[in-house]
DNA sequence: TTAGATGCAAACCCTTTGCTTGATT
DNA sequence: AATCAAGCAAAGGGTTTGCATCTAA
């Protein structure tokens, strides 16, 4: 693997953008500073990262897939009233691959959770104004 | 609402197709027997029915949407090998809203779980193959 | 009769791909 | 110099939408 300028700009870009950026969000971050840029290089560039481990592909169903450079196991929350994505641990979660195999024997290789709701500054600006 | 002979027949399709079928695997499940119905109906009925609460549209990132007769909460497990969409129990997250919201304040409305691995079947003609 | 559903085709969004040009080793 | 990546534009898939037509109420 080549070590290109694009590579570097689009990994920091994921790194320090702790908001699961969608490729499009960090192509238009970029592109002001880098014109030459393009969006397949960005789609590329992800792709191979998330396949190296390096960083992580949520699947959102309904909408853009977004990238997460924090590795660590845990999931996401997507606040329906302002759109953010949000970071949270869930041990219950910790043996769900056990379970599934105990269960029904089917071998669980990876799984992709996203809880849908109302977060908490949201949750509080509807209560203000009701 | 109107009753109409396309609502019954896509309705129907999904309540006797007990596979998770997709938009389009109904389209063309009626499609022979019924030359006139469009895609756009069984796109725009399904959706409805979810939206009702009559069916569960289960949002899978990266592939179609699957629709599901079964209401009974649970959850689907997708085999790697032969695509196959299977449902599970999983008693473990049954409590998932209240912890989620104990420990951040997310109100959850719903939740999106797909869980990828090999199921039973191709693991055992994976283990005589080798 | 008329509100509402269908059919068709076009539009839409997100993502990937083919191919030429350009940059890294 | 050879190889691999980037850029561009086009194609791909899945789904939705605008509009005219049709149909259940």
């Amino acid at each position: 693997m080549k070590n290109t300028k694009q590579k570097a700009l689009i990994y920091n870009a994921v790194m320090q953008n702790r908001c699961h950026p969608t490729a499009d969000y960090i192509y238009h971050l970029l592109k002001p500073e880098n014109p030459g840029l393009s969006l397949a290089t960005v789609y590329r560039n992800l792709n191979t990262f998330a396949n190296e481990g390096r960083i992580i592909k949520i699947g959102m169903p309904n909408g853009s897939d977004r990238f997460d450079g924090t590795l660590r196991p845990h999931f996401h929350m997507v606040c329906e009233q302002c759109g953010e994505v949000l970071d949270i641990d869930l041990s219950q979660l910790d043996h769900l691959a056990e379970e599934v195999y105990t269960q029904s024997g089917f071998t669980v290789s990876s799984y992709n959770l996203v809880i849908y709701g109302t977060c908490q500054s949201c949750a509080e600006v509807k209560e203000n104004n009701s």
